[in-house]
RNA sequence: CGCGGGGUGGAGCAGUCGGUAGCUCGUCGGGCUCAUAACCCGAAGGUCGAAGGUUCAAGUCCUUCCCCCGCAA
């Protein structure tokens, strides 16, 4: 594989990972990422992760705020790549970058397609409650994540897994997947399997609304939610970081204090608290949270 | 220079109009108890993020800096 010249697409850190298994066994030309954004307080300037590890290894990086412009479909064109490899690469490609190079381009995606087609397949497919997820490599067409299958990998997913984990565990699959994908696609082995779009589900984007904690849903539903959003949960002003299934009896949003330990009611079971964040400080552990700050009615609606 | 909140004994929080700091928990010691994570008594532990300034006097006002967090992206 060592001459397989190869441009890659990605941006976050996801993609990294796939980016390294590609340098140490192919030749990577170009490295394509988003450009750097304004981020976090005072809107500085921000690399992509796949950008920093680029630039430690030498590699050459673009970053066109569209990959369709005529002038970037032009200078990919010239590297004459034998592949492109995109992995959470956050924009859509153009039938004539996928016309480019003579093997194609494949993607590495975080889901068993067609299930979870679309932008958060592994954020998705904890909130949905999914045992087992995956990494899918495929032949990418002009759809989205509509490409035909060249190779599957199933990943569990634990009751109690919580999204930096599955998204730890996914993006080494991923790079795994990728590098067999390459193998047998040089050796003529693999054997592209349509997706059935009968069966496909999709993963949009997430949004503020996604994050909402409607007590009168069920327990479980609420500890998935928690589980695949992972700080992005939130129940009144908190943020919600981690729950645990309890057995208390409680009415939907209701209350209880024991012990320093931190029950809800849901619409169907309860759960205790285990790590909570208010406004403008730090998240912690439900037993700190207790210490100093008070726990009345309406704890969830007021302020 | 995007908007905003915050840094106070080990932890989480109070501290009003400036007068050298308090609460809950924890820790340590003692007591009660068949026993206890329960209860009672007591103790230790704080340069109040850093530096400077105003003042008779600053956690509390002013200036600068460091760090943390939320929103928005």
């Amino acid at each position: 594989m060592d001459k397989l010249k190869v441009i890659f697409m990605g941006t976050p850190d996801f993609a990294v990972p796939s980016l390294a298994a590609l340098v140490d066994k192919t030749e990577v030309i170009c490295v394509v990422t988003q450009p750097d954004r304004p981020k976090g307080r005072g809107h500085k300037l921000q690399p992509p992760p796949v950008k920093i590890f680029a630039e430690e290894n030498n590699l050459r990086v673009i970053q066109p705020p569209k990959v369709k412009a005529r002038a970037v479909v032009d200078e990919l064109a010239v590297l004459q790549p034998d592949l492109i490899v995109v992995v959470a690469f956050g924009q859509i490609l153009s039938q004539k970058i996928l016309d480019i190079p003579r093997f194609g381009c494949i993607n590495v995606h975080a889901s068993l397609l067609p299930k979870y087609r679309g932008a958060a397949p592994i954020e998705w497919s904890i909130i949905r409650g999914e045992k087992v997820t995956g990494i899918t490599t495929m032949q990418m067409n002009a759809g989205l994540d509509t490409g035909d299958i060249l190779l599957q990998s199933e990943v569990k997913i634990s009751d109690e897994m919580i999204l930096p984990e599955l998204r730890e565990r996914l993006m080494t699959v991923g790079a795994d997947l990728l590098l067999k994908t390459l193998y047998k696609l040089l050796r003529g082995e693999l054997q592209p399997i349509k997706q059935d779009d009968s069966l496909s589900t999709y993963a949009p984007l997430l949004t503020r609304e996604t994050g909402l904690i409607d007590w009168k849903k069920s327990a479980r539903e609420i500890h998935d939610l928690v589980r695949g959003l992972h700080g992005a949960a939130r129940a009144g002003k908190f943020k919600i970081w981690r729950t645990r299934l309890a057995a208390e009896n409680l009415s939907a949003g209701e209350i209880k204090i024991v012990d320093g330990k931190f029950f809800v009611g849901t619409g169907d079971g309860a759960l205790e608290i285990l790590e909570i964040q208010a406004p403008s400080s730090k998240k912690m552990s439900a037993a700190d949270f207790l210490r100093g700050n008070k726990v009345g009615d309406n704890f969830w609606t007021n302020e």
